[in-house]
DNA sequence: ACGAGTTAATTGTACCAGCAACTACCAGCC
DNA sequence: GGCTGGTAGTTGCTGGTACAATTAACTCGT
């Protein structure tokens, strides 16, 4: 718990200072630059974030404003939406994209050797998937 | 940052449902528990916790105000004070303790090998004392 | 084709956390 | 001894988050 928080605020803060963007933030814009162009659904990207689906409504909502991402209707389903970046919102992303790379290996990833990563890496991804379930 | 919060969530609301306290306050009761019985500065407390100072402070008013710990005054510096459990919070915790190591369990620990444990626990110790520098 | 039950997203509300400013106290130096 | 710089803890304030209730739209069975 404390090695995440110290993480998390320490990561927090070089996005601040970066693009003005809480951590939360720009990692909604990057799980969007990595999904496909036509946008993801609230409800996926809330499950691929740190946010419930009410923590998202609002997140996407001062995204939205900022003009970083837009709310598209969803063809299949009249209830859903698609969130997508906009032009802006990509370029944020990959303006900031280098020194958020090396905000993760400032305070986390340098403190690992290889083997750990790997094995972490795992494990996260084990437990990111059980808490999916 | 999704597998910790997925495992953060999970664990604050097993401990919400067991005695009806946050996650984080469990934890400040648990840093005591192990602690020295004459207590810990709440500078120290702060560190070994998930919450800065000012956050430290007002959940030590709730758990005062609930009856869990106590502050006293600090015999060496005037500024300082020395947070200790009570005698209730301490059996609140004792009470608490089984549920919470299950609960560890059930969020983390039975996701991963022995190996995985060890190489982990490491880690992140290792970073949790970056952050502290 | 219609109704019951389910799911998508939003909103009202309350709470918790952090920052920055503040007060009180300590420590070291002249 | 008194002054200067630094440290301990608290408080006003703001903003973000979750929970629960709500609205709208989908789906399946008949």
């Amino acid at each position: 718990m404390v090695a995440s928080v110290a993480v998390t605020r320490g990561m927090d803060r070089d996005s601040q200072a970066a693009n003005g963007l809480p951590l939360a933030e720009h990692h909604l814009l990057a799980v969007l630059g990595e999904g496909p162009d036509t946008g993801i659904r609230p409800t996926d990207l809330a499950a691929a974030s740190t946010l419930t689906k009410s923590g998202l409504t609002r997140a996407v909502d001062r995204l939205e404003s900022a003009g970083l991402i837009e709310r598209r209707e969803c063809p299949s389903d009249g209830r859903g939406q698609l969130i997508a970046l906009t032009a802006k919102g990509r370029q944020v992303l990959r303006r900031a994209a280098p020194e958020f790379f090396r905000a993760i290996a400032r305070h986390f990833a340098d403190h690992l050797t290889e083997p750990e990563i790997e094995t972490i890496t795992g494990v996260f991804e084990r437990i990111a998937a059980a808490g999916r379930a």
